[in-house]
DNA sequence: CAGTATCCTAACCGATACTG
DNA sequence: CAGTATCGGTTAGGATACTG
């Protein structure tokens, strides 16, 4: 008697066929990457996201912000409890372990746009 | 005067706002990693990936393979003029280029699994 | 400044039946 | 065997106005 079905790799209540599908449930979408990219190395506060990022919505940049804050790769400090606030955006430790990553698929990038096109 | 719009990467008709964006654009979605993840060491025919990927249906392993192969990243070798049919499904040249991501975020899934569930 | 609220569209993806 | 056709559901994401 084999397992027709591979075992489903489980994260944070969801499941996953493999490995790979895992991670890009993790950063998969159309804006999660570029948010890590743009946090890879400083933090950043809301806006400062939006002007690096012109072609997100403000709706999206913040549902974006809160799924990776709620998977843990990003942390969220609040720096005045009155208006104006100060926000700002940077990895977790968690989310460091994916620089290396975020680097490879940004250098990938660059990549194809320097050679492919 | 500065520019307010960061130049736009294009590649095959698209525009991304990084040269992560781009990456994503080509790989992203539910599906395709998981593919290019079976296709890495060997070519498969269209059963193969099925049974490899108990989850997919025929119509979206059907759309995604023929999403990859649009962008270069995977040939389609038909090896018989009448059904039956066989075809085999490989990496071409280009998508190639693709493995050492497609292993590390591969990794990267894996160390969650191990480490952090 | 840093978001929400509301509404809407389009893309993605699944189930199932059928075909060359 | 290797798909396509049809239909439908879910979700991601966009536009814009408004708020603590």
């Amino acid at each position: 008697m084999e397992s027709e079905q591979p075992k489903m790799l489980k994260f944070r209540g969801q499941e996953y066929p493999c490995c790979a599908s895992l991670t890009m449930g993790l950063i998969g979408g159309k804006w999660k990457t570029v948010i890590l990219f743009h946090l890879m190395h400083e933090k950043l506060r809301y806006n400062e996201l939006r002007k690096a990022m012109p072609t997100v919505t403000e709706r999206t940049l913040s549902l974006q912000l809160k799924a990776l804050e709620e998977d843990g790769l990003l942390k969220r400090k609040v720096y005045t409890s009155k208006p104006p606030l100060k926000v700002e955006y940077s990895l977790t430790d968690f989310g460091k372990t994916l620089i290396p990553l975020i680097q490879s698929i940004a250098d990938w990038g660059d990549l194809v746009v320097e050679k492919y096109s």
